[in-house]
DNA sequence: ATCGGTAATGTATAAATATACAAAATGAAG
DNA sequence: CTTCATTTTGTATATTTATACATTACCGAT
């Protein structure tokens, strides 16, 4: 079974697009793309991930996210959004993830992280430009990469 | 029967409160208020209105305004509120309004009123600091005071 | 490995909302 | 004033969403 945190970034992509109407539609799309749940189960994300529905003069109602209507957690979400141009490099070894940054960002990065509180993570120590991530046990490279991903976007591009 | 555009102030009033989580709470208080309607008129009011419905941490599920989470919007409707500043005495003879402004307001208010297209206002004529408000027949002026502060909030203090 | 507590999810349905169709209201023209 | 076209609103109900309760999954301790 695929994982919550993976399943709601899925759901915030989808809804990102600005074409989900209802939940039925959403429900269809999240079982294309391989994941088991029901209507229920969406509707108590939608409600996690504060998705509000509104009324679009063009699209009638569609689902859509506040935040991205509202400046100020733009600004913040930009800012941690941001944080992803420091990241240099991924490596992993067992249960442990090291992630090298450009000087002096770790710090910064590491707080972003640990701020957004993601199962996969059970801690985080941070140097000048290098961050030592503990990943819980039975969590995948991959799983971490989504999870880092759910929280600074840009990061998609940089692990190809 | 109240009218349409009063009715929907009331609404935008009420859910600017942050309190209304569904319509039937609406509904009672605009029963209250002595506006006659059914939840049929109220989802349609909500949906011209552009009200979402979003979901709050603490207050749960709760109808908001997206465009005062907007931060575009924001500066629109601040801009034009900023405009009742300018604005300095209302008086009436028949179906006849006439504003007074500070020198240099009257032509920029008056595009304000224009572009609300509001029920109540058949046309106006600017000059620098007067506007022409030719009101349609049976529009009283109370009628007319609140068509304005759905436009522009401050001139509620101002009409005292 | 088992156990127990908690979290997550499913099932069924209550609650909430939107809308098809009908009726009433409105406004303009004659 | 009447008539007619259009808009608005109500009624009834279809659609959508949220949630109570049950079940399953997960996690830490032993």
């Amino acid at each position: 079974m695929k994982n919550r945190t993976k399943r709601q970034l899925a759901i915030k992509q989808a809804i990102l697009s600005g074409r989900i109407g209802n939940q039925d539609e959403l429900l269809h799309i999240m079982k294309d793309q391989g994941f088991e749940l029901t209507q229920a189960t969406l509707s108590r994300d939608l409600r996690i991930l504060k998705v509000a529905k509104v009324s679009d003069q063009a699209l009638g109602y569609i689902y859509a996210i506040p935040e991205s209507l509202n400046s100020e957690n733009q600004r913040e979400n930009s800012r941690v959004n941001f944080l992803a141009d420091g990241f240099r490099d991924l490596q992993f070894s067992g249960n442990l993830a090291v992630m090298r940054t450009v000087p002096g960002y770790a710090s910064s990065l590491a707080v972003a992280i640990d701020k957004a509180e993601l199962y996969e993570i059970i801690g985080t120590i941070a140097g000048d430009d290098t961050i030592l991530i503990i990943m819980r046990e039975g969590v995948s490279p991959g799983d971490l990469k989504n999870s880092l991903i759910l929280i600074m976007p840009k990061l998609e591009e940089k692990f190809g």
